[in-house]
DNA sequence: CTTTAGCACTCAGGGGAATTGAGTGCTAAC
DNA sequence: GTTAGCACTCAATTCCCCTGAGTGCTAAAG
């Protein structure tokens, strides 16, 4: 049944009440927002429908109303007024992201911080790529004759290399011999082919120069792996000891120890821009009495990023949606233009 | 003037008491703690003159005695029983230590978790390096005619690496000249040099190559300074929420930012192999409640790593002490192990 | 049928007084 | 120098009362 304009009207200034003061709201001030309009007593009859109907709680006869997440779902879905961001706000929160992208998970953390510090409440990122990367090329250089320097670009165009350290002395000669099979075998193929095929050429090459191979292939398979982990970094969890629900500090350490040491189980919906949790809709019980909200961005082509932020249930959804969609899209933007362009298969 | 052995047997039981209870020690507890050989009337006398002499602190009349930093002092200098870790222990932490050591900040993070982890208390890493990084060799790999990847390798071993986009296309031909000219006039200068003799050799190469010169030489400022920064990071500031001293939301939440946001102003002692800071001992305002312990391991032969471990006064200085020292062991093995051999200058 | 005013009732939170108990300082005896 | 005894202090706890915000209900008004 659906409620009348005046119950979702309160209900509204009730929700928006609540999320200022953390306080029940009674019907006095409830009245008084709404215009004077109507008494307090006729307030109070509506509310009582509003308990009844599971929108409002009620800590004990004679508090005030506390909304329900039944009550913030309604609000979220249909009473929320979506805020528009400030040209200021925009501009600010582009600025805070004019960041340096070499290492993904700078990245990660620095917007991290960005959005925490933007909204006060704890907040989580993540990247999740759709395919599994492969190597696209790979290059040896030599640098002494125990030495080279592995270099391998990815399928998603970013480059890898590091110093490797050889166990006996490789001819120079034979190095452009090894970088062909590389190129020629080891490209496009997922980690788990790669060792395999390593061990399909096993036979067909000398010792020596299959010791230098598995070297670099194991480097390649562990870069690979590495890269295409998700990996979740949490930011500003301290913003949580400003909240009066969690002056508790057992509950505040328990949230806490949830966010950064099995931040896996946060919120990482599959689909839409924006998805918004509210208490027990949460699966993890540690998020049982916290509401999530989470938006995402795109990199390139096929990847995807996530931005959480977790709160209280009482949190100003409202001004938490706003300014997480203008990082989403703020970072949309962003590795829309500095990302390399669709596809261009180097592979030789 | 010296403390008789019973007063200091008396201090170093009062200590270890604190250390346990967080709460004023009596003498009854005293007492009993020593045998029982001696009344706790006898012990009210010394500790008197314990109270008198600096060494105790009485929050007021009536109720026990808590350490003074002057006390700790005392006990760490000398009445503090060297810890010496178990081989059980030593080994846990030599486990904890196997990680990958390819990005040097997730070296740190991780460390800086286990230690963490293994004191009960927030720790915090940092590495510093004894001398400006400088580029030891170039690299230049084609890709299309319009992109190529940069390979360097830093002084230090390291070898970075990105993809170049270029804004203009560049003839094949001329990137060993390109090379030649990187590898001859830009390695073993420091960034700022680098860009001055960028600004020297600008009239004598053709344009297009310059614009490619300058991108390069941008990457390699860019890649040496964020290197050679010395960056800290924190870890398991979640830790304070456990102690009773902070049970305080607002005192947590001060310490936690200051460790988060003002992470620089961390001590950062550059002599020894351990440092405790008790207290008031502490220069930064934040930290005069509570006390560091410090302990550096080395890197290779130019580089200089510290851990450090932020707990309250009354921290139970011996097990930390004996902990950090473990760590900072093992990460000098571990370093020293796995890391590049002394100096090699392959410079041409 | 809805709204309002009036009134008795409930209950969390706050302030103050009383109580408790751990621990002290002092003194006098051993 | 050490101990027992005793009066004293003071934080913490408990209890109680009070206050006030807010309710639910009823009866009257619209």
């Amino acid at each position: 049944m659906e409620l009348t304009d005046r119950k979702k009207k309160i209900l509204k200034v009730v929700i928006e009440d609540y999320i200022r003061t953390a306080e029940p709201v009674g019907s006095k001030s409830i009245a008084a927002e709404m215009g004077g309009k109507v008494s307090s007593a006729t307030i109070r009859n509506e509310l009582a429908d509003l308990v009844e109907q599971g929108y409002l709680e009620q800590p004990h006869t004679s508090a005030g109303r506390v909304p329900s997440p039944k009550g913030y779902r309604l609000y979220v879905n249909e009473l929320m007024e979506r805020q528009r961001l400030s040209l200021a706000e925009t501009e600010k929160i582009n600025q805070s992201l004019q960041m340096k992208m070499e290492e993904l998970d700078h990245i990660l953390s620095q917007a991290g911080r960005a959005v925490s510090s933007f909204v006060n409440y704890p907040a989580y990122m993540s990247v999740t790529g759709r395919k599994t990367l492969t190597a696209k090329r790979f290059e040896l250089l030599p640098v002494d004759e125990r030495s080279c320097i592995v270099v391998m670009m990815m399928s998603d165009d970013r480059v890898k290399s590091q110093l490797l350290r050889l166990q006996l002395k490789v001819d120079l000669d034979q190095l452009p011999t090894l970088v062909n099979l590389l190129n020629g075998h080891f490209t496009g193929a997922s980690p788990s082919e790669m060792s395999q095929r390593l061990m399909n050429v096993a036979e067909q090459i000398p010792p020596q120069l299959f010791l230098l191979l598995s070297q670099t292939i194991s480097y390649a398979v562990d870069s690979l792996e590495e890269a295409s982990q998700r990996e979740i970094v949490t930011a500003g969890t301290k913003e949580l000891l400003k909240l009066p629900e969690f002056r508790d500090a057992d509950k505040a350490h328990q949230l806490m120890s949830f966010m950064t040491d099995s931040k896996e189980s946060l919120p990482l919906p599959d689909d839409g821009p924006m998805k918004i949790l509210i208490g027990p809709e949460n699966v993890s019980d540690a998020l049982k009495n916290t509401s999530v909200v989470v938006a995402s961005y795109d990199i390139g082509d096929d990847m995807r990023g996530l931005i959480g932020v977790v709160g209280p249930t009482r949190m100003d959804y409202a001004s938490v949606a706003a300014r997480l969609s203008g990082f989403a899209d703020g970072l949309t933007r962003l590795f829309g233009k500095q990302e390399l362009p669709p596809k261009e298969d180097t592979k030789e």
